[in-house]
DNA sequence: CTTTCTTCCTAGACATCCTAGGAAAGGATC
DNA sequence: GATCCTTTCCTAGGATGTCTAGGAAGAAAG
């Protein structure tokens, strides 16, 4: 009997693949060994469980995303480096849906002690920011704004959560111009509020 | 034999309950079924599938939501609404975390046809909007920001997307601040653009 | 009381995750 | 080449979950 030669990395790789194809919820330990012509049982032999395979594709898609964020933002600044940056985020998050979601799975600190991909996406966020004279904490603030209106605008896209009657890629091109508004004149802190 | 007395409405307000407290993936038929003192198959008298109670948690949820930022905002305008608006988003998602993902599902447009919840969201939303002097498509591209921005900061702050080192409750408070800016300087549409 | 409707049941098919323990492929070593 | 070892993949099976089919036991209406 030939063997499939399954590896961790193979797996993972396969997985995302399926993961982008169907969906990450509906990502099961079956359907990939039967993609691999191979019993379920037999990936327990590479893989802890469906958990720790949802993991390693969150690893590495933080990796493939951060990768091409920082591609596109090379050599940028300013609006520009905004908008390549957002560009980049999306375009990844809709080629790759599945291993989009993962990135967004809550993860125990120690699961992803390890991964690079995390820690870079922090680094290119705050890189972009400081183009606008940013400094902390606004840096933290504005990088939250930046991260959640990214992320929750791939997700209504993602869920068709927009209308459809005017198209998503205007009304996100207006959106960038606008958050450059908001990080190009970003209020003064509140003086003498403790909050 | 004593019955449970069970009608749709009833489970789906402990299905919100129950996904409110360990979370809508995993929230199952059998673990409500349990919880009534009830056997699994004895529920599909009443909902279709494990699908449709998660729509109708939904469409509970997506009523609720708009009742308590309809009280929120009534009486608001401009920065104040915006805020008003935005704090009782956050609030209620993160109060129902389970109906608030159900909120978040790909509906079939029929399924939710007859829910006001989501139109008078979107009514509410722009609303507030109109304050701020804006039109179509302008409209459009502010409120998709804003319900993406809202979204985006509540699922990280969920996923504990965010470090510890900044309270969330601040960066949010100055992230609003930022989206008033942005409002009030909503930049001009882009001249002879046919994007 | 009897009929009817609804509610809830048992039984069971099927999918999934995952463990335990065994067999067999492929190297390494003698 | 024969033997040992490691890794890979297997069979078997328990646990949990979704969902259907058909039956029995309440409740309500005649």
């Amino acid at each position: 009997m030939a063997r499939a030669g399954l590896t961790a990395a193979r797996l993972t790789e396969a997985a995302a693949q399926l993961a982008d194809e169907v969906g990450l919820d509906r990502l099961t330990v079956s359907a990939l060994a039967r993609r691999f012509g191979v019993k379920d049982a037999s990936l327990y032999s590479h893989i802890k469980n469906l958990r720790d395979l949802r993991v390693r594709i969150a690893v590495l898609a933080a990796e493939q995303m951060s990768e091409e964020i920082a591609l596109a933002v090379a050599g940028r600044a300013g609006k520009d480096a905004l908008i390549a940056f957002a560009d980049a985020y999306r375009e990844f998050a809709l080629a790759h849906p599945g291993r989009y979601a993962a990135t967004q799975l809550q993860f125990d600190p120690e699961e992803v002690a390890d991964s690079v991909g995390g820690r870079r996406g922090v680094e290119l966020t705050l890189g972009v920011l400081r183009a606008y004279g940013l400094e902390e904490p606004d840096l933290t603030d504005a990088g939250r704004l930046l991260r959640a209106a990214f992320h929750g605008y791939i997700q209504l896209e993602l869920n068709q959560g927009f209308a459809h009657n005017r198209p998503v890629r205007q009304s996100w091109t207006r959106s960038l111009d606008a958050l450059h508004v908001a990080l190009s004149n970003w209020p003064a802190q509140p003086t003498g509020s403790t909050e």
